[in-house]
DNA sequence: TATGAATGAGACTTCATTCAT
DNA sequence: CATGAATGAAGTCTCATTCAT
């Protein structure tokens, strides 16, 4: 991955995520990125090809960050670890951006992912199995729901702070 | 409001709902409601204002839904009345149509209209003080927040179905 | 005529004059008329036959007003009379316009209407030629000439005041 | 400047000449030019940006031939040298229509660019000064509207020969 | 690898004109 | 006579993509 591969990558990120994908034209990501636009089709074929290379970043990404919390034996350490997901999505800009794209994305190309989440949703159900809920995997498939609507508020809402969310959560599990 | 208007504005919250705002042509607007294109610029000025007529539409339709759950007097009747709102937005495919657009274009136009849901947030608060909730402002918030994360689903993931979650939540407000 | 056709007689003048032919559409010169925009079609017919219509007004006008310049027998009150033809050009504001129009709409519909002038430039050749000029036709042509350059200062140029000009034609020619 | 952008610049003002800014469309432009419309964006932002790279084009021009103008030194040589000027409207067709350009174009576009001829009438009226003209400044002025006038006819008067006038004005002058 | 000129399709929009009421 | 909804052609401009250099 050369110098302005990176760059091409990481400006349509950020314009993606902030205009979203049709919105943002490739001659706008080329300056952005400071490079030519031919550039962006030599490398990435087409626009789509383009959001495809960045949404596989992503994948990786996330898988990278999920396995960590999975590999959580402790039940409820592993909730504790899911409800504090939020945090990651604030840590800098970069990442913001990379999550509101991800969010946002699912808006415009109507493919719904949820695969990612399969791994985190399984740990989950077994957790809440280990504590003797009721329906753990409807209690898992509910935290994961309820935390997108968390991501929803935190990257449309202006001025949204999810700790008070957060923390009745905890109480809530009592983790 | 004339006949060719209605059309356009049914087949615009169609195609918006659907595809997008921007990624939705006029012409496929207009082609859609078997109308000239130019047409929808005499009554809507431009495509922006188009949107702009269907999310007005839209403000009233929602205002009128939400003003008889907010009127509910009864706790536990008022949480089980807004725990069944998800079940309006399936009722036909027109409604599909206008809460996915309500849902939709707010990743598009970023301006987050919490305010819409303002009184039922504090309808719901004041139910929860009323059930001796310790939070109850929180309670609400929360909410809320997971039904949106619901109407995310129903919206993206194919074949999600709500029942189970949200007759979780009803035997966890037990109502 | 009646009202209305007035109203959007003086309408177009008003904004062909200030933007030019090509430049108004037929819509705002409706709206400026506070009229239909279909009425002027059932009055001029279509576009051009408006612009038509004022320019047969304003012929009549223009002749009405050479012709009493034309009658002077008085050589040097001749040529006193077209030189202050200029003070005409400003009296009011619709005076301003109509002469504004037909000087604009030469450059726009380019058919050079010199007979409009043809009785002043005889009438001020056989003036000069009394006044035993060497060459009095040349006088004539050129005087007119330089009118219209004056004319053409007095529409374009911000603030040009024409007197002082005018003054030095007035001691050039002795009158 | 690559080849085809002068194309367009040339076929611009060869069509803006002939049949005005408004009334030309970017299409009959990029037809004339043998080049696709998008080109004419990618060159000059907009429709105003083509016309007033062109009108850029011509100041320069026309600061390099007033230039040598103005420099004259000698009072007789410099009022020659002005009543000269339309002569250089009519060397070749191109020049013809660069100068129509500059001429129609201040009716559509109403700014007038005084300043273009201010050197000159500077120098102008230091000439009239050294020859005793009693008013100088007036007399520098009226010739140019005068020539104003001379030019307005050689653009509109289809036919329209200047030499008699010029050749009036010479003897009037005594140049 | 990298540039940026060039293209053609199609986007949004305006406009003169027609027509039913 | 008068309105204003409706149309279709044409206008300005944007965009993804290609290609010569």
């Amino acid at each position: 991955m050369t110098d302005k591969q990176e760059k091409i990558l990481k400006a349509a990120l950020e314009l993606f995520a902030r205009e979203g994908f049709a919105a943002t034209s490739t001659s706008k990501v080329a300056k952005h990125a400071e490079v030519s636009e031919g550039l962006i089709f030599r490398h990435f074929k087409n626009k789509k090809g383009l959001l495809e290379a960045i949404l596989v970043e992503g994948e990786k990404k996330i898988k990278l960050l999920f396995a960590e919390v999975v590999m959580e034996s402790d039940p409820k350490e592993l909730i504790r670890k899911v409800l504090n997901i939020s945090d990651l999505m604030l840590s800098n800009q970069e990442d913001f951006d990379f999550w509101k794209l991800q969010y946002k994305i699912k808006w415009e190309i109507e493919v719904y992912t949820e695969h990612k989440m399969e791994a985190v949703q399984l740990a989950l159900g077994n957790a809440f199995r280990k504590l003797k809920y009721e329906h753990p995997e409807l209690e898992a498939e509910f935290l994961l729901v309820a935390l997108d609507g968390i991501a929803t508020r935190l990257f449309l809402q202006d001025g949204f702070d999810p700790e008070g969310i957060v923390e009745l959560l905890h109480s809530k599990y009592e983790v």
